[in-house]
DNA sequence: TAGACTATGTATAACCA
DNA sequence: TTGGTTATACATAGTCT
């Protein structure tokens, strides 16, 4: 009926520049990343993409999501191995972990190749990595770790993570198009 | 001037379900996609917000995301260890990751109980996944591989997968929030 | 800290080049 | 595939609960 609406300012064009407010800062990345889940869930939805976010809030706090399912963001870190190239969200979605990888071993046949290289290299880099790793547990206490200790725990986890970062990248070096807002 | 505009039906609204029509889905992933990397953009930029994306279009293709830096993707894999919790956006894309590393280094101090855990832990999945990757080893062929000796490369697989999964969730389970469309 | 509200800014569906 | 246009649907800044 004439109820009176109340009249706020509605939304103001606001210039892109980190919020000083720090109460500020967390009500929009809230409301913001609550946006973008969104609208990865529609994307999802609408083209049968596989999306995988992981944010971290102002305060440190990460926040992932996963389209169709959040374990893809694991299961990425293992399919650039074994993957199942073309496989949509659709079926990936009605597969549990284990069917995939029994589908991925009918298929193996076709990557032979690529896969044996691959099995060298992590088996490689594993053993040097364990190798690393006994000089590091030489350290009983980690509060004792010096300088120079503290390097060789530091090579332990770039080893790590050079596997890691093998896994995920090999297919992406080649890949349509690398985004990114800063430096590489 | 008197310039006769032409006129088109705008946005109209459309159903959220998959795309049928093959050519829509890929305009619709590729205008998408630009859109949600722009978000993710600005709330990195308004929130000194760390955030990755890994998206895969229809097609199969893998677009990833990162800011402050894509490399942001692989880095997280290791900071469940030795983390910068609180470290901004800002700062953290004037550093290197080896400048990063000795930052972690000073902080470490206050993160050594679950620091040493996590160590001890990863040391043991370590070992485990070198005994399982023995026994693989055994293969010389891939081609070769029946259905006993693929579990134990399957087994190598998931090993590797725990370590992984294990330095991403670990924080994350008792987080502030999961999000995820589809099964978990 | 989390949920409304509303005016406004922005993303985007349809269409075209 | 990418880029531009228009009209509309949707997201969200500021504000109050």
């Amino acid at each position: 009926m004439g109820r009176k609406k109340k009249t706020t300012m509605g939304k103001q064009k606001i210039e892109m520049k980190k919020l000083e407010n720090e109460d500020a800062r967390h009500v929009c990345f809230s409301k913001r990343k609550a946006g973008i889940f969104s609208k990865a869930s529609e994307l999802a939805t609408l083209c049968g993409a596989e999306i995988t976010i992981v944010m971290d809030s102002p305060a440190g706090s990460p926040y992932p999501f996963g389209s169709p399912t959040i374990n893809l963001v694991v299961d990425r870190f293992l399919s650039g191995g074994l993957a199942l190239p073309t496989m949509g969200t659709q079926e990936a979605c009605r597969l549990s972990l284990v069917q995939e990888l029994n589908h991925q071993c009918m298929r193996i046949s076709n990557q032979l190749d690529a896969a044996k290289k691959r099995r060298t290299m992590l088996e490689d880099r594993l053993k040097a990595l364990v190798e690393s790793n006994q000089q590091v547990r030489k350290v009983e206490n980690f509060e004792e770790l010096n300088p120079v200790e503290f390097k060789e725990m530091e090579q332990f986890l770039y080893g790590l993570k050079e596997i890691i970062h093998f896994n995920i990248w090999k297919n992406l070096s080649g890949g349509p198009s690398t985004s990114n807002s800063g430096k590489m």
